[in-house]
RNA sequence: GCGCCCGUAGCUCAGCUGGAUAGAGCGUCGGACUUCGAAUCCGCAGGUCACAGGUUCGAAUCCUGUCGGGCGUACCA
């Protein structure tokens, strides 16, 4: 495909250049990279369109008859792929011969179709999730978590050698807040003692901490003293912090196995908050910031138009900002990455402007290879998820519900034995349905959570991606049941409907949406393509009999163009975090 | 106040480096299961692309301004 348009843009090219000469203009009033392609709106116009209205000055003469004289510039063999309208030159590519290529190439990569080696060697680091451990995960986790391992996929698949990273907020005033409530009203209580999930054990008191706050002025300075006692290395609010920090992570960690979310390296906020300081120090004497008369050191951001930013207090201690600094540095030596991608949501935008910069001033030139991945809010249909007002939707419950109502409707079409393990399936559609709805809307923008939205199974959804894999999947285990091959010899010539022909180009468009959604770090350019692709194949599945087909060769070809409309769609559906369905 | 982001159908969202009649899903209404899975398919209706200028042969897309919304602007994280 794409060698034939490069084809094509060089041809129209030459022609170009000639008429310039037929003319007798300047040389220089053409250049080769004026041309521009598109693809034509309608697919009976063509496969790609050469517009020639940016031509028109040049050539003292209206468009149609610039494309006029174009076509009669290119060589007698390729004219009759040509045609003209309005003021575009059209093209309509050799369609058997491109069927043959992309099912082929299909065909031999199987699970490495639509990877490249585009990003052959670059090692990237990908940080995303960041839980804190007083809490268990709710809904703006899932949906950072949902890009964090689709970003980390796609740039895999797209040739790079990534690192996933997890850094663990295990440290702080707000997780002494779960460890005072747990002392003052767990009376020893344990989550096996409650039944309940380890991460949602540590949350409760947490919520308990901030109701006994609201009515007792002694909670705040308690929690306080308790993060003094830590830092200060005190044994017994140590053990007890190791206690429900592992509770709570454990539990998180549930959740990610749940969700397929994983990690290369996990680093804990513990172990890593003291570190930016002599960073920081360093860059003081090296005059990168100064300091002022009560000690505390600041960088000047003048230079790229902002105030200024504190990096350590007065009282000699670390922010969050200069922990990060820390944090990159180690990470930088620990695995020399080509770039770095933080998943952080965009509340934080300017938080990562200034931490770059910082980094830039301290003389790293790798600076410029950080990326900050940030992403909208998500809000409910009626309005913020305020935790005071408890209308934060937790994770593992969204996912229980999601996981009852697919469960529900494979008992309700009577697919338990066709399915098999019925809670397996189920919790694999919910995962579908989920992450399909987070990676739908680009990144950058706020998105709305409708509970009813998402638990829909129908439409634009995730479990449609996976019904017409399915569908897919049944029909050539039919295929083989009656001994047919699905890596047979087929004549692409039999693929001439158009349906075919829409289902194929979408095909062959794949690994350059990956690329496009690597280069971008834009799971929702997947999605999009995902289930047009899907649609395009349903109403394929619908109109045209494949296992029935009129011959013998147009049933091969069929088949191989069914598998390979499956490869596309599994291999997509891996990017995106969407199970893939043999049977649902 | 200043900075960043967003504004497309009743609702939720697409719309690639500007290009041919602005697209989906949901919802409404109406069709299609003796046929490879109806979690499907097909059709009808629904738009001043927030508004006003500008650049261009051509603007939802780029620039400026206005209005509306979100976020940020801590010796919090």
């Amino acid at each position: 495909m794409t060698r034939n348009k490069e084809l094509w843009i060089e041809l129209v090219g030459a022609a170009l250049e000639q008429l310039v000469k037929d003319k007798g203009l300047d040389a220089g009033s053409f250049a080769p990279e004026q041309l521009q392609t598109e693809v034509p709106p309608n697919p009976e116009l063509g496969d790609l369109a050469f517009p020639m209205f940016p031509f028109a000055k040049v050539f003292r003469s209206a468009p149609p008859a610039i494309a006029e004289a174009v076509v009669e510039l290119l060589p007698e063999e390729h004219r009759s792929a040509v045609t003209t309208a309005g003021g575009y030159l059209n093209i309509r590519f050799n369609r058997a011969g491109l069927v043959q290529e992309t099912l082929k190439a299909v065909q031999e990569q199987g699970e490495a179709y639509g990877s490249s080696k585009a990003g052959a060697g670059v090692r990237v680091m990908i940080e995303f999730s960041c839980p804190n451990t007083n809490k268990p995960l709710h809904l703006g986790h899932l949906r950072n978590d949902a890009l964090g391992e689709s970003t980390a996929r796609i740039l895999s698949f797209a040739g790079a050698d990534v690192r996933k990273v997890n850094l663990i907020n295990d440290r702080g005033v707000h997780i002494c807040k779960s460890m005072l409530a747990y002392l003052k009203f767990g009376n020893g209580a344990t989550p096996e003692s409650s039944g309940l999930k380890s991460d949602h054990f540590v949350g409760d008191y947490y919520v308990r901490y901030n109701q006994w706050a609201a009515e007792d002025p002694s909670a705040e300075p308690a929690a306080k003293e308790m993060l003094r006692a830590w830092e200060q290395g005190d044994p017994e609010t140590l053990e007890l912090w190791k206690l429900m920090n592992k509770w709570a992570i454990d539990g998180i960690w549930e959740t990610y196995r749940r969700t397929h979310v994983s990690f290369d390296a996990v680093y804990y906020e513990s172990e890593t908050y003291l570190l930016g300081k002599a960073e920081v120090l360093k860059g003081l004497a090296s005059g990168a910031f100064y300091q002022d008369p009560d000690n505390s050191v600041w960088a000047d951001l003048s230079d790229i138009d902002l105030d200024k930013k504190v990096l350590l207090r007065s009282d000699g201690t670390s922010l969050y900002l200069t922990q990060d600094i820390g944090t990159a540095i180690t990470r930088h030596n620990d695995w020399p990455f080509d770039r770095m991608v933080y998943v952080v949501a965009s509340e934080q935008i300017y938080h990562f402007k200034v931490l770059f910069h910082v980094i830039k001033k301290l003389g790293h030139d790798w600076a410029a290879n950080l990326h900050h991945l940030s992403y909208g809010m998500v809000n409910l249909p009626e309005g913020k998820m305020k935790s005071r007002e408890g209308t934060v939707v937790d994770a593992d419950k969204l996912l229980d519900e999601l996981t009852e109502l697919a469960a529900g409707e494979i008992r309700e079409k009577a697919r338990e034995d066709a399915v098999g393990d019925v809670r397996a399936t189920a919790e694999k559609i919910a995962l579908g349905a989920l992450h399909y709805y987070l990676l739908q809307t680009t990144p950058n923008k706020d998105m709305i959570f409708n509970p009813e939205a998402s638990l829909a199974f129908s439409g634009n959804t995730g479990p449609y991606l996976q019904y017409t894999g399915a569908r897919i999947s049944s029909m050539l285990a039919k295929a083989q049941a009656q001994g047919y091959r699905l890596d047979a010899e087929f004549d692409a010539g039999e693929l001439n409907l158009d349906s075919e022909w829409d289902l194929v180009r979408r095909i062959a468009e794949f690994p350059s949406l990956v690329a496009a959604a690597a280069e971008n770090y834009n799971p929702s350019a997947l999605t999009g393509y995902l289930y047009e692709l899907a649609k395009s194949f349903s109403g394929y599945y619908h109109d045209v009999p494949v296992l029935q087909a009129g011959t013998e060769e147009q049933r091969a070809a069929r088949i191989a163009l069914c598998v390979a409309v499956r490869r596309t769609l599994a291999n997509g559906l891996q990017l995106i975090g969407v199970p893939f369905l043999e049977s649902m």
